[in-house]
DNA sequence: CTTTTATTGACTATATTTGACCTTGTGACC
DNA sequence: GGTCACAAGGTCAAATATAGTCAATAAAAG
């Protein structure tokens, strides 16, 4: 269980608990009323949407500015077309942090494409703490590692 | 033999006893508070984690920095025939190639430790051909590897 | 006396919080 | 239509709050 002790993490659960009781998959909120419900600088609202809710961890944020402006916060479903091809082609590349790794593999778990124990597991041994002294480039590996562990996911003898 | 009365150990003694007393086998807490607690330089508990709790003692250590940051000690479950444990100080400082490798998962998927789709996850990413012109010393790296999947494998806080 | 283990502190890295200033959209008024 | 006031949201950098690393030194063990 998270301490939860900091802002940032508050208002990022608030707002992943209303966006799981919603029906339509995303939320309509205004930055000023979020921040006066939390009594936190507007600004910190843009901190928790940039850093917590990500493409790779599977929302999408719109805004408008001006009169009647808003945010709209939406949780995005994975394309049932191909897509680890999709992930692996826009989300992978040819380098990946640490923390865009975890992020995915996260947004995987999430889909039910990794059991809680596959990702922790593919998370323990992607850490920098593993592999930043003895790989010169950790990012190159990961990428590598993850592709080939999702190529892998689409093998059919893998249910068996 | 150890005196028993120095800092490093007065502290050790403290983690388990609270760890021991706890019941979700975790306990999260403060660096700065702890070494205020101790009176000490707070790189004394790193001292402490780095040489007491490792994942061949039984414990995992995760952390996070800046506000609200922590540190986590996960105390890992019962392995009562010492089997994660033995194969860990087996493979530690050693080198593990990729044939012995694929022995070693294997095995473990033969004794149900390791789904069929974790083992072909496993060996997928410890292929030569992925490590090889990537990692000086793929065998170390293997190794390392393999030790912190074990150690991740005797987590209370997955439901496997 | 030598080797191993413990202690400390200076420096580094990372995450969060806040506030001053910037940009854009809307509508009233001319 | 143009302009202006106001009502949003955006950006960025400084201040603050944590934790990590490393190397020098001290203490203990052998």
């Amino acid at each position: 269980m998270r301490t939860m002790s900091n802002l940032a993490d508050r208002i990022e659960a608030y707002l992943k608990r209303i966006l799981g009781e919603t029906e339509e998959g995303y939320i309509v909120l205004q930055r000023g009323t979020l921040a006066d419900y939390f009594s936190c600088a507007p600004s910190q609202i843009n901190y928790v949407l940039t850093t917590r809710f990500t493409a790779e961890k599977g929302y999408l944020v719109e805004s408008r500015r001006g009169g009647g402006g808003y945010l709209r916060i939406i949780k995005l479903g994975l394309d049932p077309e191909g897509k680890f091809q999709r992930l692996m082609a826009e989300l992978i590349g040819e380098e990946l942090s640490q923390e865009r790794a975890y992020n995915l593999i996260d947004r995987l778990e999430e889909e039910e494409i990794f059991t809680k124990k596959e990702a922790i597991l593919i998370k323990s041994i992607f850490a920098d703490r593993i592999l930043a002294d003895l790989v010169p480039k950790a990012s190159a590996l990961r990428a590598r590692m993850m592709k080939e562990i999702l190529a892998n996911m689409c093998r059919d003898d893998i249910n068996i």
